[in-house]
DNA sequence: CAAGATTGAGTCGTCAATCTTA
DNA sequence: TAAGATTGACGACTCAATCTTG
């Protein structure tokens, strides 16, 4: 009848509401291992700058205020995946250090994380996931 | 050197990242009215429904928990945009109901929401904007 | 007992105010 | 005073337990 209607329209809402799926279902597999994705996040950006960094430092790879962290290390620490140190160069700071045990759910966690990522975008086509994460960079782009 | 690499990963993160930056940035817009993303929807559902609608319908509505619901409608009557009344069907029943105040809030914020969508999606050509939405469509039913 | 709603506890995020150290 | 971290209050979500009504 038209050529602009009757198509599945993109919009902001099918957006959100397909992120929150994909989070909802790595989060699912990832509480196997006890780890959300935001600790699993923050155990890897230590991971990468070699198991420790100054909170704020934590904050700025998590793009993240810092209050948050203060309560995202709470959480890890009573999990007892991470500990808090006196940072030797500077009193005011401290640095959140990986533990042994943190490091092993982190690399449980990963493991899923990336198995399931896996199964979820094996849906589409190399080309298809080359479109999408330009036109989500786009999208991004405009949102800045 | 390769094929497979030097491209930009879609990726489970960018994905997320780019709904949370679009979230945000509509969020911030719609702040001028008092309004939060829940909250438009919330209230874009009674409108659809006609003005009112049982709790649990709205939890549905919204694919949310019922719970959620309830602190969702306190905080929307706090705001003086919806108030509790009894439903006259059942007892166990409460009806939201959108008050005037908040179908002028509802109105406007619907006014930001789509002005604010049509110029983050104001990048993408109509085609590259239907193929998000497939593709989109394609990774939620993964995770589904 | 089932269903509708609420409450309490916990996660994850924000902002504003505060405390300590540089 | 600035910077680093924390605290308190709040929004938005979940789940498990509870209360009321059917």
């Amino acid at each position: 009848m038209n050529e602009t209607g009757a198509l599945p329209k993109a919009g902001l809402f099918s957006l959100l509401h397909a992120a929150d799926a994909a989070q909802a279902h790595v989060e699912s597999r990832l509480a196997a291992v006890g780890l959300s994705l935001p600790k699993l996040a923050a155990l890897h950006a230590l991971s990468r700058a070699g198991e420790s960094l100054p909170l704020g430092q934590l904050a700025e790879h998590l793009s993240c205020v810092k209050s948050n962290i203060t309560q995202l290390v709470d959480r890890l620490e009573a999990d007892g995946l991470v500990s808090r140190e006196p940072d030797p160069n500077d009193r005011r700071s401290r640095l959140a250090v990986m533990t042994p045990t943190g490091r092993r759910a982190f690399e449980e966690g990963m493991r899923i994380q990336q198995q399931t990522e896996g199964e979820l975008f094996a849906g589409l086509t190399p080309d298809e996931a080359q479109q999408l994460a330009v036109l989500i960079q786009k999208l991004e782009q405009r949102a800045r």
